[in-house]
RNA sequence: AGGCGCGUAGCUCAGUGGAAGAGCACUUCCUUGACACGGAAGGGGUCGGCAGUUCAAUCCUGCCCGCGCCUACCA
């Protein structure tokens, strides 16, 4: 068989498996396929999108739980999509527009501009799906849904409809946020807050119309003043009491205003007492001109530039505009001094623009009946969060639920299903272009749609059934909806995940999902959020170039715990080089078997330990592992279950590096070096070489779903039973297979292999070059050890290359055969292990190791003999831990003991000399 | 301001009511036919501080000190 190549090269063998799969359609699961379901919704990436880490760790998370569902026999489906993003979509075109023709989309016309969008989208294609295969995601991709295509749409124009009917969307003039850049509507989520932004408390007089005083206001933003409609105080205040009623003189404006008293937004102990309203631009003026019914007015146009009503303001920006009122202001001497401040200041989420509180009239979905009947789902445990801490946070956001701006003023989304009628002024509500007015009857010319599409988020809350074909009763619906999980950042928790719950229940009457993974956010090594600002990002698709998916995959489940809030995965181009060493320490194994397969067959082995391991006549290592391997197997996948997923991914790499290469295979080694290649061996070595294989194909088979690509080469390189599947991918996911569980063969084991470490630990310290030949004594306490050590000296002997081992009973003497005064001796356990070493052993230094050995087992013992001659440890400590503690004491007498019999040992011959 | 969470080896992080673990880094030795992207043997931690509950606390409770995140309208 050929040797593979000494380093894995992961560009070689990556874009071949992908290939392969596709073609062979194992990716795809039928609807109707009898199996139980497993369901999982991709996160739409944004159609803009380029893959980031973020995508790289969901993606990792969700292939993970597909491919270990579908090794389970499980009807694994996941399915992808993008999200048509409206204002980073339309953005991005509209820059290319600018950029290539110097056009505006108003040039173009809105029909023109929404071509454009979607030759753009033709053009670029779905580059970040393509790059999702990259990652070796077994995405369902005949299932590839996106957001704007026409079933989709009608689905989008359904939801609304409905809603609408229910009386759950209403048209209304509230204050929203604005972002002037964007000129459209935000809803509060897409407002971020920068917190502690500096800024100045600025105070300046309003004087009283009867010319009895002035009062004086404060404000963070002073321009805003042009639209006040009010001053308020507190009606306990006695500064200003006496003024509430009267009217004050607008200095620039032609208006007068009153003094008002409201309870609610005056806070007494603040500023001047004295707060101006605004309730045009600012949401809790707003409130206070509604309780007080005062004018509301508008002072800036939608770019954020002051509009008539500002008077001699007019035509100048908002932030021209507090310049210049302040001077205007200070002419006047109505100034009244300023004071640092620091304060909140909200940006548009998209382009950081300081958002706009602004009068406007919008769409908005009444969100509290929504909401409801989600919280009660999550109490009820029909959805969990994993981590779970992370419901309280849900229910907080859900309990104080506003009502969903859901209008935007783009040309790139779902346009709303509203008409407005010429003749009548009346709205019809419908799922397709009505020819009538459905008030008076005045013919389709008559009507008018209105300009506005839906948020984004609209659509994307119906993703995990409108991607199954709703509103139409599809099977795809009735077999993989409720969906099982949803992974995702938790940053899209209120955005995404909280409207997905309420859209399901609320359309689907069953929550989407049973159980949503919220992962962590990936940062630099730092702690920093990845930007292409910053410059600190790691390009997924460079880190797969050079290192290959499977690294990658592995380095992102290595560090995927169950994160605390506010904890985030620092990661660096290191993690990766770790996993690759990983992914290179297997090719290794996976040579090494190969290149030792001489006449094995897999049909014989597998007769052979058919029914289990005790009627194929195993030696200790065989048993060892193949008991180990079942164990981890029922490791891995219990961690899985429970969605520890670093736990699963460590647990297997401990496996594989710490047992199976460095133990097993060396074992194996000697194994077959003893077998020969002779007939005589041909038995010893098909067990052996049936153990490696088997060690092998089922570690191959269990880290699958973490590195696709590898486990997929190497399981094909394998020998297997005649009847064995063609894929990996089809295999069954390793589950425990109790016969082959092998406590005493396990016991021996770890006895075998302390001594083996204690007996390299005393050539170490000795400094006993690898090929000098040494014999090693055991002394042990009872006949059982003796036994199993006589059994497996051989074994002992070939891993610490060491001529020869005795095995004796304590107190048995070995003096006669060696010079007793150059006995290097230690521990394992409580079997003394000595080796003698003619010229290299210092008595002195021997004496002073001895003594602080046995110094350390002495407290040890002390400290347990201490805590059992307490009374009241013994009546309510547990028995286990009762009987754990005796266990230990009763080893550490036995090797105390063993320690002073080497101890006077030494002094004996000590006095000899 | 409220809520959530974190503080464990030099670094990044797991973890458990019964005298602490991993990866990386570090020290010494080893190119023996799977792998130097390797092997062997090691060093390193009063588990943030103080009190309490308990037979027993790194783990539970309270307070304190640092830090992160989320939500919120303080002019």
């Amino acid at each position: 068989m050929a040797e593979l190549p000494k380093n894995y090269e992961p560009s070689a063998i990556e874009p071949r498996w992908y290939a392969e799969w596709t073609a062979r359609g194992y990716f795809h699961a039928d609807a109707q396929a009898p199996k139980a379901p497993f369901a999982i919704v991709i996160p739409p990436p944004n159609v803009t999108g380029s893959l980031h880490m973020g995508h790289a760790l969901g993606t990792t998370i969700e292939d993970i739980f597909t491919r270990w569902r579908r090794m389970a026999a499980y009807n694994a489906m996941w399915l992808p999509g993008t999200d048509h993003a409206g204002i980073a979509t339309q953005m991005v075109v509209e820059r290319e527009l600018k950029a290539k023709e110097g056009k505006t989309r108003h040039d173009l016309g809105r029909d023109e501009f929404v071509k454009r969008i979607w030759e753009w989208r033709g053009r670029t294609g779905d580059r970040i799906l393509e790059q999702l295969k990259t990652m070796g995601s077994s995405l369902d991709w005949e299932r590839t849904t996106f957001t704007m295509e026409p079933q989709y749409s009608a689905a989008v124009i359904e939801a609304f409809v409905r809603l609408y009917e229910e009386g759950l969307i209403y048209r209304a003039k509230r204050l929203i946020n604005w972002c002037p850049q964007d000129r459209t509507a935000l809803s509060d989520l897409e407002v971020d807050y920068d917190e502690g932004v500096q800024g100045e408390l600025y105070e300046f007089a309003y004087p009283l119309a009867d010319g009895s005083g002035e009062l004086i206001v404060a404000t963070t933003r002073p321009e805003t003043m042009l639209g006040d409609t009010a001053v308020a105080v507190h009606p306990d205040d006695p500064r200003h009491k006496s003024k509430i009623g009267k009217m004050l003189d607008h200095p620039f404006v032609d208006r007068q205003i009153p003094v008002i008293a409201d309870p609610i937004l005056v806070d007494p102990k603040f500023g001047t007492g004295a707060v101006k309203v605004t309730p045009a631009h600012d949401p809790n003026d707003f409130e206070t001109g509604l309780r007080h019914q005062l004018p509301m007015i508008s002072i800036f146009d939608e770019a954020g530039i002051v509009n008539a009503q500002g008077g001699e303001f007019a035509g100048l920006d908002r932030f021209k505009a507090r310049k210049a009122v302040k001077a205007r202001l200070a002419e006047l001497r109505l100034e009244r001094g300023s004071k640092p401040h620091v304060h909140a200041v909200g940006h548009c989420q998209r382009c950081e623009t300081v958002v706009e509180p602004m009068l406007s009239t919008q769409w908005f979905v009444k969100m509290e009946p929504l909401a409801k009947p989600a919280i009660e789902a999550v109490e009820q445990g029909k959805t969990k969060f994993v981590p779970e801490s992370w419901s309280k946070t849900f229910f907080h956001w859900m309990n104080n639920i506003r009502d969903w701006c859901i209008s935007r003023q783009l040309w790139w989304g779902h346009r709303i299903p509203a008409w407005y009628c010429g003749q009548c002024q009346d709205m019809t509500i419908a799922r397709t272009t009505p020819n009538f007015c459905g008030h008076c009857g005045a013919p389709a010319d008559k009507l008018q749609q209105d300009d506005d599409v839906l948020d984004t988020w609209f659509s994307s809350w119906l993703w995990p059934f409108a991607t199954l074909g709703w509103p139409n009763e599809t099977r795809e619906l009735k077999t993989f909806y409720p969906t099982t999980v949803l992974d995702t950042g938790y940053d899209i928790l209120f955005f995404w995940v909280a409207r997905m719950l309420m859209a399901g229940l609320h359309f689907m009457k069953k929550v989407p999902f049973r159980t949503v993974y919220l992962h962590t956010m990936v940062t630099d090594e730092k702690g920093n959020k990845m930007s292409k600002v910053k410059g600190n990002t790691i390009d997924p698709v460079d880190v797969i170039k050079e290192h290959g998916a499977d690294s990658l995959r592995f380095a992102l489940a290595w560090l995927t715990t169950h994160a605390a809030q506010g904890k985030n995965i620092k990661f660096s181009i290191g993690n990766v080089e770790d996993a690759r060493r990983f992914a290179n320490k297997i090719w290794n194994s996976a040579n090494f078997v190969k290149l030792n397969l001489e006449g094995y067959d897999a049909d014989r082995f597998a007769d052979r330990i058919a029914d289990g391991p005790d009627n194929a006549e195993l030696d200790l290592p065989e048993r060892w592992i193949l008991s180990r391997v079942q164990r981890v197997s029922e490791e891995v996948d219990t961690a899985l279950e429970e969605y520890r997923i670093a736990d699963a991914a460590q647990t297997a790499y401990h496996f594989v590096w710490n047992e199976l290469c460095d133990w097993y295979i060396e074992l194996a080694k000697a194994g077959l070096k003893r077998a020969g290649t002779g007939p005589d061996g041909a038995s010893a070595r098909l067990k052996i070489q049936g153990a490696l294989v088997t060690a092998l194909e089922t570690s191959m088979r269990l880290l699958h779903p973490f590195m696709p690509f590898i486990t997929e080469e190497i399981w094909q390189q394998l020998p297997k039973p005649s009847g064995a599947p063609q894929s990996i991918m089809i295999t069954l996911y390793p589950v425990r297979d109790v016969r082959f569980y092998d406590d005493a063969s396990e016991a021996s084991m770890a006895l075998v292999q302390k001594i083996i470490v204690a007996v390299r630990a005393i050539r170490t310290e000795k400094k006993i070059p690898g090929p000098a030949k040494v014999v090693a004594l055991l002394a042990v306490t009872d006949d059982y050890k003796k036994t199993i050590l006589e059994g497996y000296k051989q074994i002992i002997a070939e891993q610490v290359r060491c001529s020869e081992v005795r095995v004796r009973r304590s107190g048995a003497s070995f003096s006669g055969e060696f010079s007793l005064e150059h006995i290097a001796t230690t521990l394992a356990g409580d079997v003394e292990v000595m080796i003698p070493l003619e010229g290299l052993v210092d008595p002195v230094a021997e004496t002073g190791k001895l003594e602080k050995d046995l110094a350390k087992l002495e407290n040890d013992l002390a400290y347990l003999e201490k805590k059992h001659a307490n009374p009241k440890f013994l009546e309510r400590a547990p028995l286990e831990v009762l009987d754990k503690d005796r266990a230990q004491m009763a080893e550490l007498r036995a090797a105390i003991a063993k320690i002073q019999v080497a101890l006077e040992r030494l002094q004996a011959s000590e006095k000899r000399r």
